[in-house]
DNA sequence: CAGAGATTGCTGCGTCGCGCAGCGATTGGA
DNA sequence: TCCAATCGCTGCGCGACGCAGCAATCTCTG
């Protein structure tokens, strides 16, 4: 089906993005290795810094996708390594925030920051419109995403 | 540092990305447990698939960034789930060669095919020349986390 | 105000993916 | 011909994860 320029630019993409999808997969591995630490454990991170306040337990398992009991373990793990440190929450005393470590989270964001010039330069690129543009689609493809995982979550499995 | 249009966009652009790459491996987590797989085996899968032949285990063990140990690990999996077949390369008969059953990855596409319609919806909202824009984007993004990846894995730990 | 039910987080237990080290089989170069 | 290199496979141990059950706490109801 890619007789028209139109579906010949939809497979294009459609590539594309399985490819920038997978070899993002292999840097985080790739940071998560340097680190010392777990691809869950760096997506945990970067949820964490990307929320506006602490998040409980439950919110991380729900986030990551993994049980409440393996989310405990990881809560374990970030507060071994010094990344975040848990916190009783007062309003609701079964929950506990935990709260990233700025000074410790500064050695990850170190590293991301001397990738990250390459990455202004990528953007630099582009024009403000074609910003936009991008930005767009990247929500778009995140709200897809968000709703198909969502939709195989709650299927019956084949197996 | 977010007090010009310009760089406003970037931060919009970056947060929208993680966002993206953040749910895109939770559907990949969902899609390999939908199919009793793993991530892994998934993305395995996926690198068979968009490969023009058959590779190798030392090729799939780069691809995916584990050792040859676990790869072999990891086509048993997929042979045992009749996912692919292992075929003796006969120029060099070290090398085992991997191939995928097409009746097999059929199942996987259906999934992919009945989530790929809200993906075309997706597409179809472009026009082609911001079809272009995101393409070129999702190639330099590609090339970049290759790059940062290699460039991760020759640095060393701070741990 | 008291008690039933729901929610949150933590802990044994078993499973299994993974890295590591070493092995035999095969290939290509000195 | 011999030897180093390459490829894939196999024990072994580590550890992340799901599952089931637990105590503590909150919420709703009579």
């Amino acid at each position: 089906m890619t007789d028209t320029p139109r579906a010949r630019l939809h497979d294009e993409l459609s590539m594309a993005s399985r490819r920038y999808l997978a070899a993002y997969v292999l840097f985080n591995q790739a940071l998560a290795d340097h680190l010392g630490l777990h691809p869950t454990d760096v997506q945990c991170l970067s949820l964490l810094t990307a929320a506006p306040g602490p998040l409980t337990v439950k919110q991380i398992a729900e986030m990551t996708g993994l049980t409440t009991g393996s989310a405990t373990r990881l809560v374990d793990r970030l507060e071994r390594g010094g990344y975040v440190v848990r916190t009783p929450d007062q309003q609701d005393r079964r929950r506990v925030l935990v709260t990233p470590v700025p000074d410790r989270l500064a050695r990850v964001a170190a590293v991301w920051d001397d990738l990250g010039e390459a990455w202004e330069e990528l953007l630099d690129e582009h024009t403000e419109e074609e910003l936009e543009v991008i930005t767009r689609h990247m929500r778009r493809a995140h709200d897809l995403s968000h709703a198909q995982m969502q939709r195989l979550r709650s299927r019956p499995k084949p197996a």
